[in-house]
DNA sequence: ACTAGAACCTGGCCGC
DNA sequence: TGCGGCCAGGTTCTAG
């Protein structure tokens, strides 16, 4: 499940192996892979092709590969299951191929694939006053960006009226957290994830903002986590930060500061592990 | 304006 | 062996 480590991971590949190269052909093959791209598949194929694909940029989750001239980006989101792969033109297509992007340089074709089809390919417009496309531009800024505005979150996480996981995995707030990393932040900072945002001190902010910066930098450093198959990065490798995770699908493993059993719950049709004794359930907490 | 929850999607896995 | 149901979860849409 590609969250800000990954997707950052994947960019760097990009950015290696992809930028600077002029696509040839374009081939959509699942339709449902290019639903955010306003004119449909055959408008994609068309307006892509021949194109230079100048540099790789991402903001949160979100990748963008610039199209020479500037005023216009293909962007890219690995939803859940999303993969780029860079492949030998011979090499037979993955089961889950959506797109392939063929290069004038005959070299690699760059190939989308996603199993469960919540990522996508889209050719936008970019703002040319914040240089994003027009699908990031409600993304806020990450926990690893220079400009992060640290004081400006702490207080816009205190006046929401929220638990904090939820905060956390809002966007538009601080972008690149998903469940697994707002699991761990969550466990390193020591607060419940149904914790009321607006009875958060400021050290508290501080310190699970702290806590997922952390985190994030920790698993990139170690390219990116991935519990199978799905997520492999541009050159189709695997990370294996899950090795190091504290909290997250740890159910019944007794947590690594106090041996208490990490404990799961049901959480926004999804899963949430907690430490019962360093993350005690608050008296009146949001869900 | 803000928050909460459903919907989208496929394949692996489990129990029967 | 097969089948129904659950689970994984990022984002968008809709309802309140």
């Amino acid at each position: 499940m590609p969250e800000l480590p990954e997707v950052e991971v994947v960019r760097r590949g990009l950015q290696s192996q992809v930028a600077g190269r002029t696509t040839a052909a374009v081939q959509v093959l699942h339709p449902r892979a290019v639903r955010r791209h306003a004119g449909g598949g055959r408008d994609l194929e068309h307006r892509l092709s021949g194109r230079l694909l100048a540099s790789a940029e991402r903001r949160g989750k979100y990748l963008w590969l610039p199209l020479d001239g500037g005023d216009e980006a293909l962007v890219a989101h690995l939803g859940m299951s999303g993969q780029l792969l860079v492949q030998p033109p011979e090499s037979p297509d993955e089961t889950h191929l959506r797109v392939r992007i063929t290069f004038a340089d005959g070299g690699g074709e760059l190939r989308f694939v996603d199993q469960r089809t919540f990522g996508g390919l889209a050719l936008e417009p970019v703002d040319a006053d914040t240089a994003a496309p027009a699908s990031v531009r409600h993304i806020a800024r990450d926990p690893l960006d220079p400009l992060f505005d640290e004081r400006g979150f702490a207080t816009a996480l205190r006046h929401r009226r929220t638990g904090v996981k939820r905060a956390l995995l809002d966007q538009t707030l601080v972008s690149g957290i998903g469940n697994i990393y707002a699991d761990e932040a969550l466990w390193r900072a020591r607060l419940h994830y149904a914790r009321p945002t607006e009875t958060l001190t400021r050290p508290e902010a501080d310190r699970v903002l702290r806590a997922a910066r952390e985190v994030m930098a920790a698993a990139l450093a170690q390219g990116g986590t991935s519990f199978d198959a799905l997520y492999v990065n541009v050159n189709g490798a695997s990370g294996y930060f899950d090795r190091s995770l504290e909290a997250y699908g740890r159910r019944d493993e007794p947590c690594s500061r106090c041996g208490a059993p990490i404990r799961r719950d049901a959480f926004m049709n999804r899963s949430s592990y907690t430490c019962p004794r360093c993350q005690p359930r608050p008296r009146r907490g949001r869900w």
